[in-house]
DNA sequence: CTTGACGTTGACGTCAACGTAAAGCAATAC
DNA sequence: GTATTGCTTTACGTTGACGTCAACGTCAAG
């Protein structure tokens, strides 16, 4: 569905703007503001905005952190973490560095999370015991 | 340790505006400005704020969801919630039914979480991986 | 060749979540 | 007394994350 390129051997697929706005259900604004900070910078035709897939993987990295709370400029870092330059020992020692930060913040989120679960749970089971006393 | 108050006996503790905020590691303006939006509701002694251990169990739940990413209205929604009336069927069919909305969004992170910890434990056993390839 | 449909670049608007500065009251410190 | 804290309100400023609008280019269809 909605393959719109040429596509025929060997040529990567492409999409417009509109295409991956309207498949992330974002607006071509928002993609064009991620662009602005640096978060994904497709090529250009001409003065054309041509996607690929990377471009889409990280638009779908920038929109999950985004929905865990995270600003952009750190999920800036973050995405760019994944391709960060990892030739000499000392480049990998400092990504796995990085690595472990990012690790002990999710962690801590998830620490928070998971309480607000459980905190929920009891309330729902306080509210059920409530509403068996209820006659009718 | 900075038990304000004159507690001798019976008597409630209670905080000034900086010592919540302290503990709580946030400035008073922004203890006043959840009271501006209606998340605390402080006691007033003439012109000064009391909190009381009720205001900081709030502060503490609005600092949760921050950290989890809800805007501050929503929070709000969540915290009302949690002291909602219950006396009717009614209401606590009501209540029952937000808190599935509720847990169903607080999962939908956990997943959002719990791939992005997979993907960083995977990128981080290639980096491992890369590392021991690299001599010395 | 004109009309859409879609693309582009500014530039300004808006809303949330506070920061910050100005100015005042009120109790303790000296 | 005055001075210093600590609390208060009022009010404007800032930052992030876009929305919205104007003005224009481009290309296939009629």
């Amino acid at each position: 569905m909605a393959t719109r390129s040429e596509a025929p051997e060997g040529t990567e697929q492409t999409w417009t703007i509109r295409e991956v706005a309207e498949e992330f259900d974002v607006t071509h604004r928002t993609v064009r503001h991620y662009e602005e900070l640096g978060l994904i910078s497709p090529e250009r035709r001409g003065t054309t905005r041509i996607y690929h897939r990377r471009d889409r993987t990280r638009l779908g990295l920038i929109l999950r952190g985004k929905r865990l709370g995270f600003p952009l400029e750190e999920i800036r870092t973050i995405i760019d973490l994944y391709d960060a330059p990892r030739g000499r020992r000392s480049q990998l020692e400092y990504v796995l560095a990085q690595i472990d930060e990012r690790r002990a913040d999710l962690e801590q989120r998830r620490r928070d999370l998971d309480d607000a679960l459980t905190e929920l749970g009891r309330f729902e089971d306080r509210c059920r015991e409530d509403l068996s006393k209820i006659p009718r």
